[in-house]
DNA sequence: CACCAATTGCGACAGATTCGCAGTTGAAAC
DNA sequence: GTTTCAACTGCGAATCTGTCGCAATTGGTG
């Protein structure tokens, strides 16, 4: 069961009883803007491109915030910084191309049917799940 | 492929031209030993009982060094340390029981031929993957 | 327009892991 | 059994990512 996707995130900002403050609107217009995974330190840079002067402990807590209230994804592809990606209409998992970084999406509902059933058949009940999946291209 | 799995991690980490030192001989078979999935203090914990005077930044040394050589495997279920186990014979994923921290092994091979294929559907080779399904008991 | 809790910027702090370096030691070669 | 020396170790300092305390600012509601 998504979310209410169609809202944009400053709606569902608003809805989630959150404060559109100045910061706040630069780093959804990036994340908005983002057609990739960028970790802290590349959504701060693009803020500041916006706007200079948001603090990058802002960008930090306002991920925090964001993920809580399930407005963003966080994700740790490799050791290191953790990067985020606006919350998709559509669960996706990954692929991430070790020869460039590249990170493209992919979705098997084969693969999330049989995770279900294999949880089930375990007695759990999914909260999360990720499949991140460290690719090549091929020769 | 697996590697050659039939041997001890001591006999695969001599055949890797690495030093069977005295804080690597209590390591591996502190490693060995385990059943579970734990990290790096929890490892220390458990030589320091075999034998005193290890160092942990030896432990996290060794960690990378027999990762880099194919000898356990490092996983990061959660934010925080990271967790090791011996390279399994036959490759798994993971649920982790947020409600106990407990971890339990998982093995679909319908879900890693999906895998293989999608993968090849997009121009790629996998060089590895991890899905990570994070779970709580069925009410 | 006043009010005040939420939010921000800043620098200090924390947790996990890595690193430099001097001393030790496997194990290969005498 | 000795010698030899690069690999390895212990230690503490350093690094890196992310969090926190606090005083100042500010959305947004009345
Ligand atoms: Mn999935
Ligand atoms: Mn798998
Ligand atoms: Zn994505
Ligand atoms: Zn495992």
């Amino acid at each position: 069961m998504p979310q209410p996707d169609s809202l944009s995130l400053t709606q569902r900002l608003k809805q989630a009883g959150l404060r559109l403050t100045a910061p706040r609107k630069v780093i959804l217009r990036v994340l908005d803007a983002a057609d990739d995974h960028p970790d802290v330190e590349e959504l701060h840079r693009r803020a500041q491109a916006l706007e200079p002067g948001i603090s990058i402990a802002t960008v930090y807590r306002t991920m925090n915030t964001l993920a809580e209230h399930g407005l963003i994804e966080r994700h740790s592809f490799a050791a290191g910084r953790a990067r985020y990606e606006a919350q998709p209409a559509e669960h996706h998992d990954h692929f991430i191309n070790l020869e460039t970084g590249e990170v493209v999406e992919f979705r098997s509902d084969e693969i999330e049917r049989i995770q279900q059933d294999i949880a089930r058949a375990h007695g759990f009940e999914i909260v999360s799940h990720r499949l991140d999946i460290f690719v090549r291209p091929r020769r």
